[in-house]
DNA sequence: CGATGCGGGGACAGCGTTTCCCCATCCCCT
DNA sequence: AGGGGATGGGGAAACGCTGTCCCCGCATCG
């Protein structure tokens, strides 16, 4: 029982294949209306559904947009992710999901097969930086892409190539701390950088500086991963540096995690372990998730207009082509979209009131 | 600069389109070892990538397996949708993403896309009950795809149509409010049920199955979406309806949310208020997303073994077709799979020590 | 009244791969 | 030494649809 085709449909009706493929795609001819509604009628009749895939091969768009997320489950990017498939969706596109894990390796495994799907548009969300050696591999792949006439969104930070709206991470991270030093921290925990992942090594770097502008060195840096499971860890290794540095009283160890998932995770794992937040550790994350507000403490963080920055990738991704290799003489188009976070302030570093 | 096409390789190569197609891809005919080299290297040199739509079209396979969830921001569902597209890239395959919002219309919507995109299989998580009848279009389409070779699977409900991965939301729930009641809790609020959404009708319907045989009516029952939104909402219904009828200091009003992401919202919905959980009212939730175990108070919940789930939808989809239209005589291949949550009950419905 | 448009429909050549079928070798067996 | 069976490579027909080119007939205009 195949599935139905065109051409049945077009002997169905009594009409040529391309009058029906006229009739039931957006065809700049328009068949007159006794012709089309027959067609149609025996489309209907049929149930007949069009193969995108000989659509895409003879049309050579696909309609198809590729997302490429670290983790899907991360909030972080289930919240850019909704939004980007409601969009895409919304303009009769498809939205084929890569995770990469955050290993360059499963990236290039991605972005192969996205490119092999001939999606029309790539929207990368925290991708790696291209440029650093390791990345050549990607960056080629991008470049080749683009140059077939493919877009590149990228979201978080600078690709080197196509569109990027940026988030500018290390500012961002540096007015957080710089608002957390003059609401009276002064003892600070920071996740080292992770290499590849160059987002994450600007917030942190972003707000070490910060600290080091107000004289102040972190106490603890460590290594984990932007995931909750890393917050868990990042929970534990605070722990632990509290038993044997528990320092004055009535000044929490205030810990910034690049990613409110890994925050929110070591809010989990502090409480679970007996350590009160905001007393006697405090916690801000970045991003702005909406489990971030309702969390207890609610967390403090940055706050980032996810929603959006999504429908502006989308926006990019779809734009008509013909626009954009016509760049208006003169007025060359945006590359770049810069967006900028909110410092939140919220109860998990709220200090004691003073007495 | 069109793409590198099979074509080039193979003249780069100097061989046929045959050969070059049998050396690149798994052919059951094996060229020598030297003809493969040859076409490998000029593969490789000139950057070629396979078109998986002309694939697609020649094969009539294409290698997407579409999943259909209601919205990717809810935990529940992303933790679902990361399993399942790590084990679907894994086979070499490609995960194409659609939400439905709860909506009918775009369900129907997005299903006919995925069909059009001419997916292997599909993975309807929380999907309509099919036999209804406004459901259905999506039965015909189901059938449909299903008499052409694709699979469905479904993962809560059974669909009629497919395998499904069963949970026995009544069941769980019913176990759910039993060791609530045992436990000593008496005042009770639930969600009602939403057409066209039967999970949390089951959900919510088991509960109070439970509370009947108990002797106990719920005091309150109010309509809200099974969303973070929902959540804030019922918090509002909740905290209105305890400002008119506080009961019994000692003796907090348990509501039953059936979803997590929804209990998660009025957690945090109460705090806002100024509402204990658990001393004024506790909170159950529904799914056992990995959040509800950070959250605080901890949420009660009933914890599916969510990426089991999705493992096991995913081997469904995958399977060889052939095993699947070859049912080994005698013994009929399970059409379904039932999976039980455990009763998770945690701080957010502890009740203060009696003195 | 004949010529010029123009609207509307059909034939057909691709789009990039796979795969069936045929053909040329080469080897082994008799 | 000749024939038969492997073995490995090539030609070409699909796969289902789009878009270009062409043709026909009717209305309009000179």
């Amino acid at each position: 029982m195949p599935a139905v085709r065109l051409s049945d449909v077009a002997q169905d009706a009594g009409v040529s294949l391309a009058t029906a493929s006229r009739v039931l795609n957006g065809s700049t001819r328009i068949p007159g209306k006794a012709v089309a509604d027959k067609v149609k009628a025996s489309a209907e009749k049929l149930g007949y559904v069009a193969n995108a895939q000989a659509q895409a091969l003879a049309r050579s768009r696909s309609g198809l947009i590729g997302l490429v997320v670290h983790d899907i489950a991360d909030p972080y990017f289930s919240t850019i992710a909704r939004e980007v498939q409601q969009q895409v969706f919304a303009s009769q596109s498809q939205v084929l999901l890569t995770q990469t894990d955050r290993e360059l390796e499963t990236e290039i495994r991605a972005l192969r097969s996205l490119l092999a799907q001939q999606v029309d548009a790539l929207v990368l969300v925290g991708s790696h930086r291209y440029g650093t050696e390791s990345d050549a591999a990607i960056g080629a792949l991008l470049q080749g892409f683009e140059r077939n006439g493919g877009k590149v969104v990228g979201l978080g930070q600078s690709l080197g190539v196509g569109r990027t709206i940026v988030t500018d991470n290390a500012a961002a991270s540096h007015e957080l701390a710089t608002a957390l030093v003059v609401e009276g921290h002064r003892r600070f925990a920071v996740v080292e950088g992770i290499a590849g992942i160059p987002s994450a090594g600007d917030r942190t770097g972003g707000f070490v500086a910060a600290l080091t502008e107000a004289g102040i060195e972190p106490e603890l840096s460590t290594a984990a991963d932007l995931t909750r499971d890393g917050g868990y860890k990042l929970a534990a290794r605070i722990h632990d540096h509290l038993l044997t540095a528990p320092g004055p009283a009535d000044s929490p160890l205030c810990v910034f995690a690049p990613a409110d998932v890994m925050a929110l995770g070591a809010l989990g794992e502090l409480r679970r372990r007996g350590v009160d937040v905001p007393v006697q550790v405090a916690v801000a994350g970045f991003g702005g998730v909406p489990d971030a507000a309702d969390a207890n403490p609610t967390l403090t963080t940055i706050a980032l207009p996810l929603a959006e920055m999504a429908r502006q990738a989308v926006e990019w991704a779809l734009e008509d082509r013909a626009v954009s290799e016509s760049p208006s003489v003169g007025e060359e188009r945006a590359r770049e979209m810069h967006v900028r976070g909110d410092v939140l302030l919220r109860e998990s570093t709220a200090l004691a009131v003073r007495n």
